[in-house]
Order: structure tokens, then sequence, then C-alpha cells
DNA sequence: TTCCAGGGGTAGA
DNA sequence: TCTACCCATGGA
């Protein structure tokens, strides 16, 4: 069997926290075990093979991966890579800690090592995993996304159950109506549209995971795709490293609304202006803070409710 | 039955 | 830039 493999993270780092930063760990083709604390991954390498692989916590320094099965050299190095960056190993948050450290609300998230997101392998994935959030209830969009794996996705080799996140050609291939079928609704058009624009090469797609480049303009590229507005950009601005805009959706509202607003109604522009003095760590500060002054963040809660 | 969800696109002002 | 309206589908 292969050898496990520690991939190092820049402290401070907490798995669990990377796990339950937002909902992607619930997602196809992800399998997750809370009691064992595995993260199960089917990916699609460029190679060509689809391989399995299993993640857990290598003692709150990084993650220890485990491929299930035999893989060259090019191969692991390239799902070595993958999974450091789904699990944003590199990212630097030490200057927000210092700022939270300071502020109550945010007091958790230094020694939870809370921050950063669990991201998809490929931001062409993380794209469509947002645009299935939009106007959809948390169950629709594990069901979407689940259609979306088990219709385009390759089969692993060892077992044609499993399958890697479909391939943007994949998708482009498709039709509208095979999409409406698999219950996407009006947001068919947008992803076929994205998928053929991203074979196309209309939107290159890796060039936003590139650090050099000032956050507004990975935010116009962002906005420019469709069914990608002001939330979902503002959601994958997060989930590439760069915080400066909350995704404001219903959520958000209802949040902010009843802690900081009486229960009165509010829209984006209150939304921000509560977190405005977090500057370049806002929606860190906003989705990491304790509302209710329990130690937990709104995800944290959410979790304890629905028993996940 | 009605409302709305981890909203986005478009037209018109 | 802001607002009104439409968009599919399923859950509450």
């Amino acid at each position: 069997m292969p050898t496990p493999t520690f991939l190092p993270a820049r402290p401070l780092f907490n798995f669990h926290s990377v796990i339950h930063s937002h909902g992607w760990y619930q997602l196809a083709p992800h399998q997750w075990d809370e009691e064992r604390g595995v993260l199960t991954i089917v990916e699609r390498l460029t190679s060509g093979r689809v391989v399995s692989a299993s993640i857990r916590d290598g003692d709150h320094s990084g993650v220890i991966l485990e491929a299930q099965a035999r893989l060259g050299k090019r191969d692991s190095q390239e799902l070595a890579a993958t999974v450091s960056w789904m699990f944003a190993l590199d990212l630097d948050l030490g200057e927000f800690y210092a700022l939270a450290d300071a502020e109550p609300r945010l007091a958790h998230c230094r020694p939870k090592a809370m921050g950063r997101y669990l991201r998809s392998s490929t931001v062409w994935e993380d794209v469509v995993k947002v645009m299935m959030t939009t106007n959809i209830q948390w169950g629709g969009t594990k069901r979407l996304v689940a259609s979306l794996v088990s219709h385009f996705g390759e089969p692993l080799a060892a077992d044609g159950a499993r399958r890697a996140f479909p391939q943007p050609a994949a998708v482009a291939r498709s039709r509208e109506s095979t999409l409406r079928k698999l219950g996407l609704g009006y947001r068919s058009p947008y992803l076929l549209q994205l998928a053929r624009g991203v074979v196309a090469g209309k939107f290159d797609l890796d060039r936003l995971k590139e650090a050099g480049r000032p956050t507004d303009e990975v935010r116009r590229d962002l906005l420019a795709l469709p069914g990608i507005g002001p939330y979902a950009a503002a959601t994958l601005l997060g989930i590439l490293g760069r915080f400066d805009y909350i995704g404001v959706d219903s959520e958000a509202v209802r949040l902010v609304s009843k802690w900081f607003y009486e229960g009165a109604p509010v829209g984006e522009k209150e939304v921000n202006a509560v977190f405005a003095r977090w500057g370049k760590y806002k929606s860190l500060a906003y989705w990491f803070w304790d509302y209710e002054g329990k130690q937990q963040t709104p995800m944290e809660a959410y979790e304890a409710r629905s028993g996940d």
C-alpha cells in the first residue's frame, strides 16, 4: 500500500477547523467521517487517472495524505500539491489573529486556528459549487452537486460508484435541457456558459489563484462569470484567501439584523458597515464572529442544531 | 397554498 | 448606481 505523506502547514493550523470552516466537506465527491476524522476525496489527475485519497490531521501542524492506490512520482506530487491547496496550508493569518485577540467575539479564532476555508481542488469546482448555493437551501445544494458528480464525473477505476467532480469539458458537452432535468433550474444556462467558456479559454479560472493580483481585479473577473454576482464573488474571494468582501446572503442579513440592529430590516450596506473596521479581514470577522457569545461561530451553531 | 431559500441578470430610471 | 421584476425548483 502507498505510504502516508505528511504535508506541513504554516502555523497556526487546525485540521478540524478547516474541515468545518464551511459546508464544503458535505458536498460530493467528498466523504467525511466525523468519528475517524478522515476526509476521503476522489480526484481526476492531469494524467487522466482517477484516484481516491484519505486526508487526516497531522498533529495540528499539517495533514496526512494517503492515496488509496499506488501512484507514480508525477501523480503523487500533483495530488500533494492539490491537497495543500485544498487545505490552504500556505496561508498566513498571523495578522488577523493579532487583531482578533483584542476582540472578545473573535478571541476563539487563534486557539482554534480558524480562518482557512476548505477549498476544492480546482477553482472551477469551487465556482460551480458556489453557483449551486445561490437562491437555494443547503439541502438543495447537496442534491445538485451530487447529481452533477454522478452524471458527469469520471468513475474511480476501483469503484465505479464513486466519481470525481466533473471536468469542464464534460459539462460543456451537455445541453441545457439535460441540466434542467438534473434540477438545476434557471442555473442551467449559467453553468453551461461557464463550462463552455472555460473550455474555449474565454474564462481563465486558474488565473484567479495568482496571489500578486489586486483583489478588486480578481473580483471583477469573478463578476464577469455567468451566474456569479456579488454574493458568489465575495464567497469565492474568501475561498481564494481574500477577505475584503462579505458574501451577503439571507443568512448574513438575518444575523446582522438580529445581533446588531435589534431585528430591524437590513441590507448589504448595513452588513458591510458592521464589519467595516476589519478592513482586509472583513469577511473573516463576519463569518467567524461569535454572535451568541458562546465561543461558537454560526457554522458551529448550525452544525450543533442539525447534528452534523 | 404560499413563501422563500447561503441570488443573478436585465431593463429602466 | 439603484430598484423592480423575472427566473426554476423544492422545502417549510
